[in-house]
DNA sequence: ATGTTAAGTGATATTTATTATCATTTAATA
DNA sequence: TATTAAATGATAATAAATATCACTTAACAT
C-alpha cells in the first residue's frame, strides 16, 4: 500500500526496541491511532478493527493502549463525562478545543502557553511537570446549523 | 456555632429556592463542600461525616452532590487517574495547580488566561463556553522533602 | 401541635468501564 | 521447523457511579 504512515512506523520501531512482538492485531491498532485526527476511543477503535478481524477482543485493544500509554506512544484525553479518547499521533500534552455537539477536537497553537506556564510556576512555586488545557465550545459548523 | 460560613448559606439559599428539602445528612455534606479548601473526593466527604453521621448512607453523598452540581453549586474535577474531587468553594470553572506527591490543589490566579482564551476563540473559530486548566507538578514543600 | 405528603435516605442491586485471569495461539529466534 | 515467551480471546473480577425501593422525615397546612 502506498500509505506510508511514518508515525506509525515511529511507533512499531519503539515496540521492537522493547521487545514486542508485532501481531496483526496490534498493528491494526497502531495504525489506528497513528493517523487518529479523531482521537478515538476504545469503542471506535474496537468497531473499526472488528469489521476486518471479527475475532477481535476488546480486551486486547485495552491491553494494547496500556502498553502504548506507557511506552509514551499514545496520550489518553479524560473528560470530564468520564470518556476516554486517544491520541497516537502527537503523544504529548497540547491544548485541545471540544466541541460539545459533535465531540470534534482540535488542537490549537497556543502562543500563550509558555507564558502561562511561567505564570504558574512564579505565583505557586510549584515545579510544573506536565499540564491540561482543554476548552469546551461549539464549533463553526455546528454553529452554521443553528439557523 | 460562631462559624458564619457564608458560602455554606447560599448553597443552603439556593436549595430551598429549588425547593429541596434541608436534611442534617445534605447540611453536613453542604458544609464540607462549602468550606473544601482541600478539594475533598466522595469517599472524603464520606468518612468525615460517617463520624458524627455512623449510618449516613454513601448514596446520599453521592446524590447531593449530583444535585449541587446540577444546581451549579459544586464543580467536579476530574482526573487523568479518573478520581473526581470536588469544589463547592468557587464552582466556576478555574486553573488549578496539583500536586503530585500530597495531591495539595492550589487555585492561581493567572493574568494570561483571558489572553489565552482570546487566543482560543480567534484560531479555531468556536465559540468557547467552558474551560479546564490543570497544571501537575510538585509543591515546593514536597520538593523540600526531598532533600 | 399534629397530620399529610412528596422528597430524601439507607441498603443494596445494577450498570458501565477497565483490569485480571487463564487456557490457547502465535511471532520471533535459533 | 521447533522452541518459547509473549499475545490473544473469552470471560471473570473489580471499582466507581447510578438506580431501585421500602422506609423515614422535613416542610407545610391545618
Amino acid at each position: 500500500m502506498a500509505d506510508h504512515n511514518k508515525r506509525g512506523d515511529t511507533i512499531i520501531r519503539k515496540l521492537r526496541e522493547n521487545g514486542h512482538k508485532i501481531t496483526p492485531q496490534r498493528l491494526a491498532i497502531v495504525k489506528i491511532l497513528a493517523v487518529s485526527d479523531g482521537h478515538p476511543s476504545v469503542e471506535d477503535i474496537y468497531e473499526q478493527i472488528r469489521t476486518d478481524f471479527p475475532t477481535m477482543s476488546l480486551a486486547t485493544v485495552y491491553r494494547n493502549i496500556l502498553l502504548l500509554k506507557s511506552l509514551g506512544e499514545v496520550l489518553e484525553l479524560g473528560f470530564p463525562d468520564g470518556s476516554n479518547r486517544y491520541d497516537g499521533n502527537k503523544p504529548v500534552p497540547h491544548p485541545h478545543v471540544i466541541c460539545i455537539r459533535c465531540k470534534k477536537i482540535v488542537d490549537p497553537v497556543l502562543d500563550s502557553l509558555d507564558e502561562m506556564k511561567k505564570e504558574v510556576a512564579l505565583e505557586t512555586d510549584f515545579k510544573i511537570l506536565n499540564h491540561r488545557l482543554d476548552f469546551f465550545g461549539i464549533c463553526s459548523s455546528c454553529m452554521a446549523e443553528n439557523k
